[in-house]
DNA sequence: TTATTTATTTAGGTAAGGCTAAACTTTTTT
DNA sequence: AAAAAAGTTTAGCCTTACCTAAATAAATAA
């Protein structure tokens, strides 16, 4: 049966496999707030379904079928985002979690009333793509900004933070998808980097700098 | 716990109360298509959450805990099938199943905002009233369509019905809130009742008849 | 007023999805 | 290569909300 657990197993799967290549039984239960046998036992049960495939001890990958079902989801999340967003005034902060509880219970016509409504988006108002009905992906940018050089001006395409109080802070600062800044340095032995923003300047903790992918505001080639 | 299944039985023990005036389990169990038992066993657990009082044998009622979750149920249901019929577009037919599912997950700031949006309505797209925050609810006309006098003009100002397929053709005939029409005849031993709308005339049974609410349109004093 | 029908509740069971404690693999350290 | 640590699974339980079958209570008919 595809319920609501089914469906975020699904996706939670999808995202850390694309986050971190493999995806292990523990980083799983931890994403889902869940304890690890929790976890075990909702793989066991996706495996049946044809969902996943189950090495015990190693971890899972999603089938076809699971990953159709991971993209609906992802796709119904993000367009949430930004409708959210867009038509109804929430700020980028708040988004995600709406968006994580009404992902289950829309209707493919709401779906599509949506989508049309802003367009056929292909990001959502925190720059993550929006898979296409047919689970196809829009490219992304996968620069991120504590790899650029100090001193370049770029451009912020994405802010993958989801908790609240960071995309609040970094909002405040002006860091959000489309915002130019300069990276001015980047400290030491893994330290924390600066950048300018207008008259601005900041200093982010490198946590936060991960999350943000960019692209250079004036391409070389 | 107020679990979705319990904010769908208090929803429904408070709108068979406003419709027969006593709640028994049977025509709880027939609304929630759910089996005796199963319905006896809610009840239960109602009664010791203290938002029913439950006198085996004889009926439940809401205690007025259990008429506040009610009532912010059914709030949303409301709110959502205005919001999804003006803002997305949705035929009046679909609103209900689509809100059906979404009333249990929207956040009370989903709420005020499409209510902010909307104007802080007082009735859905079928002229039902939408209860306010503070519980109030706002007054409604209940003439019944075949109560009205053979030759009468009346305005209709609430179609009671949930089914798509009757909602849809009833909508095809004109017939809809604000829409204005003339009883021309009631027939005999609960015949059917002819109605003239424009200049089309057409014959309601009974079971859809009884579910129109109007006020007349010249009122007399 | 007793018998029958109808409504309701009790008893016992199922499936999801969670939990802790204990057992077992795999990996890492010494 | 053996011992320890870390990660995963199994075993056994719990809660929610449903079910069917059987028992009981109330209403109706004979």
């Amino acid at each position: 049966m595809r319920t609501e657990a089914v469906e975020d197993y699904l996706k939670s799967i999808y995202l850390v496999q694309g986050e971190l290549g493999e995806v292990t039984t523990q980083v799983l239960a931890e994403r889902m707030e869940v304890s690890a046998p929790s976890a075990t036992g909702m793989l066991k049960k996706l495996a049946e379904l044809k969902l996943v495939k189950h090495e015990p001890y190693y971890g899972v990958t999603l089938t076809p079928a699971g990953r159709k079902i991971a993209l609906e989801v992802i796709r119904h999340h993000r367009l949430l985002e930004l409708y959210l967003a867009e038509a109804l005034g929430y700020s980028w902060d708040k988004v995600h979690a709406e968006a994580e509880k009404l992902e289950h219970h829309i209707s493919e016509e709401f779906e599509d009333k949506i989508a049309a409504l802003l367009g056929n988006p292909v990001t959502d108002p925190h720059g993550d793509p929006i898979p296409a009905k047919d689970g196809t992906i829009p490219p992304q940018n996968t620069v991120r900004l504590v790899d650029a050089a100090a001193g370049e001006m770029v451009t912020v395409t994405r802010v993958a933070a989801q908790d609240a109080a960071q995309l609040n802070y970094l909002g405040s600062l002006g860091i959000r998808p489309a915002a130019s800044l300069t990276l001015v340095a980047k400290a030491p032995f893994d330290g924390p980097v600066e950048l300018r923003i207008g008259n601005a300047s900041h200093h982010l903790g490198l946590n936060l700098a991960r999350q943000i992918f960019i692209r250079l505001a004036k391409p070389r080639r």
